[in-house]
DNA sequence: CATTTGACAGGAA
DNA sequence: CTTCCTGCCAAAT
């Protein structure tokens, strides 16, 4: 098992994590700390890194939508890496400001949640 | 239980 | 704008 403990059981934390990135709509991103607190933990920035470097749903959750504080790519446990990122974020419609994202026209905005 | 590590953030120089 | 430093968190060793 290349992942953590296998795509089974989670935290709690992470789960919330990964539950809140499968919701993130297309053509739009979110930081890691606006996920952290969406999460239950404005301040496990951090620990979001993480657990979505260790993605275990990769093809559910897009982890591509999820930038740094001030829009720029952090990284990308994908296949290109931030390259392919960029490019993933560009085809959904993401507004792009040079090598970073444009927070004040890309970034999600939840409402709805509880 | 103590240390180390890392896809973070924010402030200071 | 770039670099360095400090704070914070979860997970792995």
């Amino acid at each position: 098992m290349t992942i953590t403990q296998s795509a089974k059981k989670h935290s709690v934390f992470r789960n919330r994590i990964y539950e809140v990135a499968k919701k993130i709509p297309r053509g739009k991103v979110v930081t890691y700390a606006q996920l952290a607190a969406l999460a239950g933990n404005p301040k496990a920035a951090r620990a979001v890194g993480t657990a979505m470097k260790e993605n275990p749903y990769m093809p559910v959750v897009p982890c591509h939508r999820v930038v740094g504080s001030d829009g720029s790519m952090k990284g990308y446990a994908g296949e290109g890496g931030v390259r392919k990122k960029v490019q993933m974020l560009h085809e959904e419609g993401v507004i792009f400001n040079g090598n970073r994202v444009d927070l004040t026209k890309s970034q999600w905005k939840n409402n709805t949640f509880f």
